[in-house]
DNA sequence: TGACATTGTGTATCTTTGACACTATGGTCT
DNA sequence: AGACCATAGTGTCAAAGATACACAATGTCA
């Protein structure tokens, strides 16, 4: 039972669970650990856990994806909060969820102390994954889908520099069509969100293109 | 100390609170309800009470609603999940937010026991509110007034059947402007969300306006 | 039957979105 | 040095969607 501040009924878990995409290999993709412990032994599932007593909801977030992942400083968001009677064989469970982006180049995932293993997994080729994190996922991927339209949240994909092709092939793989070149700059640009950098990336043998960088890094704005 | 499921780590405790929005006297207003107990004696807050450890979060959302307000029925959506460390001087706790949306035809909100008194305030006139209640009843606002612009969510004031004017009406009010007629009509019947009933609706000594109603009550549409 | 109040309707203009193809630049190969 | 290759970078026209705008129709009431 528990007796705290004068509430003596039995109160649930609380963890947060974390979706965390990325853009690899042209596809886009989950980030899962593999479960050390039961329940759900050697199953694949999102990074998180319980909830310290003096945490703050993203602030254990964001401590169970740098413990369990090694992942830090990348955005974050609340997605949704999970609280079915029996999404965890352990008990009453409420999951506070959140997704996150990671840039393509600091996808440096390290399994850590909790977790077995950590891997990166294409979203149409996800393995079973425990609890309701099937759900989760989902919820995760269709919001991400909806902030595209809406929102500069697709930058967040993008490293510090990048090129406006790297960021077309960035939406064209979110979106799942091709874009028209010209449309798309013209669209990205009229957003004032991103500034040439003032210089050239040479790759391949071909002509350079020039480097942008985001005005507001940490900011996701509303546009339209 | 909580130690069922064993897990022996102290627990937060969870709550549900509910912002509910109706239109009345040309306003947006918020229903609050007078705290009988401490903490926050007499001060007003959002309808909202403990999870039960057998009761499904929104669940509690729509027990806590009808028990303390005697509303059910009506439209109802998460919203966030607050956990400041401090937001509740009885310690730890964590609160599931919701908004729900009332027709204008259903606002009998009546005092029932856990609530001293119940009563709808204007948004520009709200009283200091219990907890980070502010917070909430402000984050509800800017969400609704983000999906009316996609969304077929301003319906869910309606009662179950409206005249064109009356819906226009809404409409203005929500978002603070005047529309043109004859376009606002174009819209929305362009949306094939609603059909005429078939009757007329008298009110006052002028023409009388066909009257309409959803062709999914239920259902709210992502439009655009 | 005339005055009143609100309902209900169409068109023209502006704005936004979408389709579309060629030149520019640097690298590599011979 | 010149030709070839690969990707970067740029403007216009048409279609669709959004906005501005005014008057006739209908029921009530005196």
């Amino acid at each position: 039972m528990c007796s705290q501040h004068g509430y003596q009924y039995p109160r649930p878990a609380v963890t947060t669970d974390v979706a965390v995409f990325t853009i690899r290999g042209q596809r886009l993709q989950l980030l899962l650990i593999q479960r050390a412990g039961e329940p759900y032994q050697n199953r694949w599932a999102l990074p998180g856990g319980f909830l310290d007593i003096n945490e703050d909801l993203e602030a254990c977030a964001k401590r169970e994806l740098a413990e369990e992942t090694g992942i830090s400083g990348v955005y974050l968001e609340q997605l949704y909060t999970f609280g079915s009677l029996n999404r965890d064989p352990r008990g009453r469970v409420i999951s506070v969820a959140y997704y996150a982006l990671v840039p393509s180049d600091r996808l440096q995932p390290k399994a850590a102390s909790d977790a077995a293993d950590v891997q990166w997994f294409a979203l149409d080729q996800l393995p079973p994954l425990a609890f309701d994190h099937q759900q989760i996922a989902a919820l995760a991927q269709r919001r991400l889908a909806a902030k595209l339209d809406y929102s500069t949240i697709a930058f967040q994909f993008m490293p510090k520099t990048f090129t406006l092709s790297e960021l077309q092939a960035v939406y064209e793989i979110l979106i799942n069509e091709r874009l028209d070149k010209r449309n798309f700059r013209k669209k990205i640009l009229a957003l004032k969100e991103i500034e040439a950098v003032g210089e050239l990336r040479r790759t391949g043998n071909h002509r350079p293109a020039r480097v942008y960088q985001l005005k507001n890094p940490e900011r996701v704005d509303i546009i339209k």
